[in-house]
DNA sequence: GTAATGACCTTGG
DNA sequence: ACCAAGGCCATTA
């Protein structure tokens, strides 16, 4: 099978893992950091094969569009998500980050230049 | 090689 | 403002 560790999807990883602590953001972001604004669903797949690259990649910072923990199910537990995002100091209700915009780091705004 | 799915987002009615 | 449909990218069947 082709490599999984493609630049897209390491490009995704490397952005990820850039997350500051207590930051989110989403996945249409660093989508359109990598520039494909379009490519807000590739993103997502790239962290289904998140937890199997070796530098662990902090998923549970990346939710969606509307602050949303879609992806908490694909954890190894559900809650897994949610607790880290509330160890990070990040308050979460009915799967959702609270203050999302307080929390909200923008790729493309922090990482531009 | 074609069809369907998915941790999404944008636009149209 | 709310609801519905389409689009884009990559992977798997």
């Amino acid at each position: 099978m082709a490599n999984t560790n493609n630049d897209f999807f390491e490009q995704v990883y490397q952005v990820v893992r850039l997350i500051p602590k207590g930051k989110v953001t989403s996945y249409g972001a660093i989508a359109n950091y990598l520039g494909a604004k379009s490519s807000s669903r590739a993103v997502g797949y790239a962290m289904n094969a998140a937890h199997s690259q070796k530098p662990k990649v902090p998923a549970h910072r990346v939710l969606n569009r509307n602050g949303q923990l879609t992806g908490k199910h694909h954890f190894e537990t559900p809650y897994q998500m949610q607790e880290l995002l509330e160890k990070e100091k990040i308050k979460i209700e009915n799967d959702t980050v609270l203050d999302l915009k307080k929390h909200y780091w923008d790729p493309t705004i922090e990482l531009a230049l």
